[in-house]
DNA sequence: ACATAATGTTACCCACCAGTAACAATCGCG
DNA sequence: CGCGATTGTTACTGGTGGGTAACATTATGT
């Protein structure tokens, strides 16, 4: 079996790592690292592959990030980062309105589900990276966690009683939905998130 | 990045891969291919290592599988004919009895993510195999159809009226606690796992 | 016991890839 | 301009792992 089985090679050509401003090397390879990684694992993308999507080279690689481990650890940073404004931007846009927020939040996750965007680089890293002992787990670990307190806190502000157990049933749909999304066809049980999560979000209200 | 980093070779080790009656290679092997790479990943494992489980050796592998692919082909086989096995079983425990089935197929799944099967072979090889010409794919979707549809059934004749809509969201917090059991650490919210079905079943049942 | 097939052992080839060394080109700023 | 720092290019090393060839050993059936 080929290790390197990029499917569609003609992604290495400009896939927006490389705007009209040329952004500095170091940005470039990270984003190019965190799309190939996500969309076709570690393991079948090799250090070269990124710096070529990125317009950029080897070494210059290397001498930002020493590995190619740092490389996916600070992939994983910036996704992690990234993923934490989802709640400001859902605050700004229905300010205090938690209810509102929650649905909000529906809408943006089934949008995610929907788009290219689907997979989820933390949990299929997850999924390469058994080691436990392993630094990546515990970034990825930390990620989570934020995320369920974050999504907690909303279940409570919209004055969901049991705001523990909804935040959980709702992560487990989304993950679900994530994960299903790439190993069943494109009309697989994904397509019902939006209404798997209005149904939940129902039942804990009342 | 190393690419072999099991990191417990102590599980190469006899591990019910031979039982008191010695079974013939290809199952030795292909028990111990499934179960490392459910544990480890695809690329994290190489044949040599699948044979030395199975205690068998490589040789004799290729003999049985031309490939390493077909090797994992045919686990895919073998882990999607399991999985079947639940219907009748769920059938066996109560005949006739639909919504008692249901009840039984939570307790079922709730016992397989806690367990130290949590990682679902096929949502896993997905991840790492992205290329969807692959033949595997068709085998991982063919499994989840199969899967979707009984457990549609299931609801169904449990008196459900959106039955598909009931079974679409069962499946999505099993998988999403399957994933997330790897990525969250042990009290993620995989824990929650129960009640969520237990809600997401009541909310459709009136 | 004998022949045949199945399994085990060793050694090897080859491709791929992470990571490095040395040198060339280019950028940025005074 | 000029000089240091950043980036680019080429070529290489070393390790790993999929896959194979040749031969040795052990099962199986008659």
């Amino acid at each position: 079996m080929s290790r390197t089985e990029l499917h569609d090679p003609d992604i290495a050509l400009h896939s927006g790592c490389d705007g009209e401003i040329k952004r500095p090397p170091r940005e470039r390879i990270l984003n190019s690292a965190s799309e190939l990684f996500r969309t076709h694992g570690i393991g079948a993308v090799g250090v070269e592959i990124i710096a070529e999507l990125a317009n950029s080279n080897k070494m210059t690689l290397y001498r930002h990030f020493g590995s190619k481990e740092e490389l996916l650890c600070a992939c994983l940073r910036m996704h992690a980062e990234k993923t934490t404004e989802i709640w400001q931007s859902l605050e700004d846009r229905y300010p205090g309105d938690a209810a509102k927020q929650l649905r909000a939040w529906v809408e943006e996750v089934t949008d995610v589900v929907f788009s290219d965007n689907s997979a989820c680089l933390l949990a299929n890293v997850a999924v390469e990276q058994k080691d436990p002992n392993h630094g990546i787990h515990r970034i990825i670990a930390d990620a989570k966690e934020a995320y369920r307190v974050k999504l907690t806190d909303l279940c409570r502000r919209a004055g969901v009683a049991e705001a523990e157990q909804l935040a959980d049933a709702l992560t487990l749909l989304f993950e679900g939905a994530r994960i299903i999304s790439q190993s069943a066809g494109p009309d697989g049980p994904h397509q019902k998130l939006k209404q798997s999560c209005l149904a939940m979000i129902n039942a804990f209200s009342r």
